[in-house]
RNA sequence: GCCUAGGUGGUGGAAUUGGUAUACACGCAACACUUAAAAUGUUGUCCGUCAUGCGGAUGCGGGUUCGACUCCCGCCCUAGGCACCA
């Protein structure tokens, strides 16, 4: 004993891990061989990080780690895997960072990345770093202009007035679907209204492939159903109301045409345009004039949030004017109301109080009439059919049987929906919740917008020559409310020198969603000067696993969904998806489950923690703490766990190496082969699975096994060579460094993370003996063993013989018997 | 209010085409080694009971079934998201 203890070495994780981090970089071992096309490809990405000054975080973490395990398992398998990573560098931070010292983001930017790189390389995590994208750079942006100009020329992308929502600590727009509580998404200020010019993506061209195309993809089926309701399909029809003694028309969509004859009043969004054209019309001046302008300036103070929260229904009559029921012809009173918003619908609607919670709701504080149209299908005699209850009176808000309708009373409601909606000259449509994406922004650090205007201010796309078009670096950073790039001299100068005197350029840059929409195009191709991604490198599309986090399911998925619907409708893609499988990591906790955040101090940082317990060990407890896509409570004092397991992995093998290295009659242990085999198996389809936290406990069973027989054993019958081999291959993607360090142990040149995936002997891996539990009238009451396949009769007999089943069933009739296979005997009595 | 996910020992979690509930890990306890501690090892650890037996337990209450963490009905709680969508 004394002897192998004095030569034994100690689990040095620090020394290990710096060793074959160095190592694996000199040697190649992540290279990637693009136009290999011997090997089946595999592309796995992450979702690329904004490199912020805080560096690396415990999500970042969780998640690179799992895909990094996936593409060194893919990788054995014999698949030429793209597992590459970048950074969405272009944002706000580093502006704000500016800002406040003055510092140039593309400075900061640099020093952050640089950081980030560092951080994931302490990880082990393999990307190869030559194959980056960086949305900063002008060799990246070079390609979105590029591919702006192809949008633009095809008519993907249109300007336009909108008003739209304004962060006043940002001085900038937001897009809709970038306001999170009525807050600017990434500095939490309450977002107002203003009106402002701007570029827009059709993205809603693309609704209906939006919604369908889902069904081609494997993901979690909560993010499905994330995208279809942002996207909000919704079947009706639009109709159209006259306003009385004033040629104009009001149109409204509505999901229930059906209800038209119950509708007692029609309201407008306060910035319906019409309001404004009636307040400008002297000859029809509302008698409330003072009134209505008062409200929609109060309105307009307000977020939509504001909008949606107040409880009471507020709102203004327009005194003097009204518009006519198409239905019934009657006369019916107009509102404004800020409980109908501009962008939804037709920005108007026809209120039927009876039969919708909100119209109810308003026309109960205004004294309105309430005109039940609608009865549960079979109930004509009786009006009291309820669905919700307010005060008083019920409110149905279901389809049913038409009543006070006229000649389409008795009708149902589908076919009413038909018929009325034809009755009154309107038209069944689509509405869709999702809006044309705004991407400008009045923002220095960003792409610029590749567009000029000429001296008649007609926009014009600036020639692909002209790429990249860069950002200029003479500018001040301070927000003015109008866009830095303003300022510069120099953009002036180079517009008006190659478009001529008078031309100015486009001030605005885009959104950072439109850079990530298309970063995981670039990858099969980075470096390539010629084309965003070369007609052979396109055969790594499309991407076959993203794991990213759920915070995305919305924005950055859709975006990106809609730039490889348009690249294949302008023809340069030709694939509908661009993710085919995706996974979310959850959140990673402090240990008392809590978030982690700057202001709380709680936030734990990666590279500390691969200081103290070793980049394996932090690997393998992430993963191994609850399953992927659950919530992880990053424990410290659960993580020794991991850490011993490991460290016994290194003692063993080392025993194992100074006792068996030349000794060639080692004896095959047939239960460790076996259990072996099972190893392999359950790992090869845990992996396969993305459930790795089940795959470490069954390497822990084996080693726990292992470490059991050695009392029983001689050490030189414990292991084969061979079977040593396979246990660190398998857990090689889990713990790299160590399984690294222990390979070479064994004499090998080569890496371990270049060896073959070990297969399994399907044979080995089954039992040929089980225990079967017999159980009386469904409680275990004993159990047998028997051989794999024994006869059904055959062990009915010997359960019945056995002694504990015995005192059960003596004197009893045995009424039946339930047997499952190498399983279980259930005896009923 | 709506949508989604979830509720299992002291803790993180395992097990679902319905088939031994609590794998694996942490913690805790006892023992061994040690002058001692740490480390390591061994054993034990859902609850009740004198128990190699028996009974009970997967948020709560019912149901289906030979058998339910798993399926059905009703309710409670937690987390995340959405929100006057006409």
């Amino acid at each position: 004993m004394l002897k192998w203890f004095l030569t034994m070495k100690k689990y040095d994780h620090k020394k290990i891990e710096k060793k074959w981090q160095g190592q694996w970089k000199k040697n190649h071992v992540v290279k990637v061989d693009k136009d290999d096309q011997s090997k089946e490809k595999f592309y796995m990405l992450d979702m690329f990080p904004y490199p912020s000054g805080e560096g690396l975080h415990m999500g970042h973490t969780e998640s690179y780690t799992a895909s990094d395990v996936f593409y060194r398992f893919k990788k054995m398998q014999g698949f030429n895997v793209l597992h590459p990573q970048g950074f969405d560098s272009f944002g706000l931070p580093a502006e704000n960072y500016a800002i406040k010292t003055g510092v140039h983001p593309a400075e900061t930017t640099q020093q952050n990345i640089e950081n980030y790189i560092a951080q994931m390389k302490s990880l082990g995590l393999n990307y190869d770093f030559d194959e980056m994208v960086n949305s900063s750079d002008p060799e990246y942006y070079k390609w979105t202009q590029w591919l702006f100009g192809e949008f633009f020329k095809n008519n993907l992308v249109y300007k336009k007035t909108a008003k739209i929502n304004w962060c006043e600590s940002c001085q900038t727009g937001i897009a809709n679907e970038q306001v999170v509580g009525g807050e600017c998404e990434r500095c939490n200020t309450e977002i107002m209204q203003k009106e402002i010019p701007g570029w827009f993506f059709k993205i809603t061209d693309f609704a209906d492939a939006l919604i369908e195309d889902l069904d081609k993809v494997d993901w979690p089926e909560y993010t499905i159903k994330n995208q279809r309701n942002w996207i909000g399909k919704s079947e009706g029809a639009k109709i159209k109301f006259e306003i009385k003694n004033f040629d104009k028309k009001i149109e409204v969509f509505t999901t229930r045409p059906d209800t038209l004859f119950g509708a007692t009043y029609m309201v407008l969004s306060p910035e319906h345009k019409l309001v404004a054209e009636l307040l400008e019309n002297k000859d029809l001046r509302f008698r409330n004039y003072d009134e209505v302008e008062k409200y929609i300036i109060e309105t307009q103070k307000k977020s939509e949030m504001d909008r949606v929260e107040g409880k009471e229904k507020t709102g203004v009559l327009l005194l003097g004017i009204s518009a006519i029921n198409p239905a019934n012809k009657e006369e019916i009173p107009i509102f404004i109301a800020d409980y109908v918003l501009s962008g939804y619908g037709t920005g108007a609607i026809m209120a039927v109080p009876a039969h919708d919670t909100r119209d109810y709701e308003f026309a109960d504080t205004h004294k309105l009439e309430i005109r039940k149209v609608i009865v549960r299908s079979g109930d004509i005699e009786i009006l009291s059919t309820a669905k919700t209850k307010k005060g008083d009176v019920e409110i149905f808000c279901e389809k049913g049987k038409l009543i006070n309708s006229g000649k389409f009373d008795g009708m149902d409601s589908e076919e009413a929906q038909k018929k009325i909606t034809e009755f009154v000259g309107g038209e069944l449509t689509t509405n869709y919740r999702l809006r044309d994406w705004s991407i400008s922004r009045q923002r220095y650090w960003g792409c610029p917008i590749p567009v000029v205007y000429s001296p008649e201010g007609e926009a014009r796309l600036i020639p692909e020559e002209h790429l990249p078009w860069l950002l200029p670096t003479d500018v001040d950073f301070k927000p003015t409310g109008i866009s830095p790039l303003a300022d510069s001299k120099e953009l002036k100068e180079r517009t008006e020198k190659i478009f001529g005197k008078g031309w100015i350029p486009e001030y605005d840059t885009m959104d950072t969603f439109v850079d990530s929409s298309w970063y995981f195009l670039r990858y099969p191709d980075a470096h390539n000067d010629n084309e965003f991604c070369s007609e052979a490198r396109k055969k790594w599309l499309p991407v076959d696993l993203y794991i990213g986090g759920a915070e995305h399911t919305y924005m950055h998925l859709l975006f990106s969904r809609f730039f490889v619907k348009a690249l294949k409708q302008i023809g340069l893609l030709n694939f509908d998806e661009p993710f085919m499988k995706l996974r979310h990591q959850g959140m990673v906790l402090d240990s008392e489950g809590k978030k982690m955040s700057k202001s709380k101090g709680n936030v734990v940082n990666p590279t500390e923690m691969v200081e103290r317990f070793g980049a394996d060990s932090v690997r393998a407890y992430i993963l191994f703490a609850a399953p992927l896509e659950d919530e992880v409570i990053w424990n410290e004092n659960n993580i020794v766990g991991i850490y011993r397991f490991l460290e016994k992995i290194f003692r063993y093998t080392n025993e194992w190496i100074i006792f068996n290295r030349d000794n060639e009659k080692i004896n095959l242990n047939k239960e460790i082969d076996s259990l072996l085999h099972k190893t392999i198996k359950k790992v090869t389809e845990d992996i396969e699975n993305l459930k790795y936290n089940t795959a470490i406990s069954s390497l822990m069973i084996f080693v726990n096994k292992i470490r059991e027989q050695r009392g029983n054993t001689s050490e030189n019958q414990l292991m084969t060579l061979f079977q040593l081999e396979s246990f660190l291959k398998i857990l090689a993607p889990f713990a790299p460094h160590i399984t690294e360090e222990l390979w070479a142990g064994l004499g090998h040149t080569e890496s371990i993370h270049l060896e073959e995936w070990p297969e399994y002997n399907e044979k080995l891996a089954k039992d040929d003996k089980h225990i079967v539990v017999i159980q009386i009238n469904g409680k275990v009451r004993s159990e047998i063993e028997i051989e794999d396949g024994e006869d059904e009769e055959n062990i009915k007999k010997r359960a019945l013989e056995d002694e504990k089943v015995q005192k059960w069933v003596v004197e009893k009739e045995i009424k039946k018997t339930i047997y499952i296979t190498n399983k279980l005997l259930n005896i009923v009595i």
